[in-house]
DNA sequence: CGGCTGACGTAAC
DNA sequence: TGTTACGCCAGCC
């Protein structure tokens, strides 16, 4: 994994690694990218993820499994559709079993 | 160039 | 235990 030059590459890269059925969050990515505290400069680059079809800015909540940036999609349901789709169970904008699903992007 | 904002997270009160 | 304040980085006015 060649770090890029731009942060928001390296997000993506790692949003794009979050596999079928599992998420992430921002927190996580940051720190995996090296920047802890820069989760929310995470959170922005998602923003302007949807220019990325590859990103499944979706599968990636903040850390309590809260769908914060479901707003920010076409309609504020197609974050929770696309997550149920996966197999997931969304209760008040909150991913039900967060520990069981989520990803971890350094395994 | 300076300041405000934001899909977050953690510490402090 | 709940709320408030701050830091962090990038983009926009």
């Amino acid at each position: 994994m060649q770090q890029q030059n731009d942060f928001f590459e390296r997000v993506y890269e790692v949003v794009r690694q979050i596999p079928y059925g599992k998420v992430t969050t921002y927190g996580t990515i940051a720190k995996y990218l090296g920047a802890a505290k820069s989760a929310r400069t995470v959170g922005y680059a998602m923003n302007a993820a949807h220019a990325n079809p590859d990103v499944p800015a979706h599968r990636v909540v903040n850390r309590i499994g809260m769908l914060t940036g479901k707003h920010h999609f076409f309609g504020i349901n197609t974050m929770q559709q696309l997550l149920e789709e996966e197999g997931h169970l969304i209760v008040k904008d909150q991913i039900q079993n967060f520990d069981v699903v989520f990803w971890n992007p350094n395994t």
